[in-house]
DNA sequence: CGACGTTGTGTCGATCATCTACAGTAGTCG
DNA sequence: CGACTACTGTAGATGATCGACACAACGTCG
């Protein structure tokens, strides 16, 4: 499968997409992203760890440190209220934004 | 309408497509963007002309002094066949981009 | 004539998301 | 112990976009 960038500024979103479905750790993040996109998007660790922490500052997740099931210190995410808003709201502007891409890339004549 | 910022890295894109519709000037092409996303994008000259300088650079379109039929001097951008080709490349990353995007937004449960 | 609005091109500095590359911690298994 | 894997994080560079500004040229109107 062909791999692709991300669409800059769509990271943030699709982490809380992510988060919204099940609280997990910035890795499971990352390899969720990877299979639900169906191998287009990698995101690596240098645009991963800063995008959990801007959302953290926005107060859009919680962390806290666990355990996984192989018994690993992993830093665990959950969506708050705000970052259920925040996500609704910027689902809406991705919606809105790539509608007009697709308005404009598939004008005739 | 609502308005929305640009997606990082469409801008090339929107351009090239605009001018494979038709040659025209920088000014025309933010014009015709903003109507035919039905006013959602509203592209400013700081990002215009920087953006059409790339393309230029990378010999995708190129420029010539003209005037429009109002007798104004304008710069009119054509597509080469190296832009119509760089078009169809990034038409399909799009593609492939933004349904990965809507795959995973759209993933319930 | 001169001021002004409109059209049109361009630059500058700042901001910010992402990338590449690196570094470090901790658990497991041979 | 040593290697491997899972997992978190940082540092520096790049580069697109933005907001604000400057400037040129044409027409119009007082």
């Amino acid at each position: 499968m062909a791999r692709a960038d991300l669409l800059q500024g769509t990271l943030d979103l699709l982490i809380l997409k992510v988060l919204s479905l099940e609280s997990m750790h910035g890795w499971g993040v990352s390899e969720r992203l990877r299979r639900m996109s169906g191998d287009v998007f990698e995101v690596n660790q240098g645009s991963l760890y800063p995008a959990l922490q801007r959302l953290r500052r926005k107060g859009l997740v919680t962390a806290e440190w666990r355990r996984t099931e192989e018994n690993r210190r992993a830093r665990y995410y959950e969506l708050t209220p705000a970052g259920e808003r925040a996500l609704q709201e910027e689902h809406g502007a991705w919606r809105r934004s790539s509608r007009a891409v697709d308005q404009i890339l598939d004008w005739a004549t």
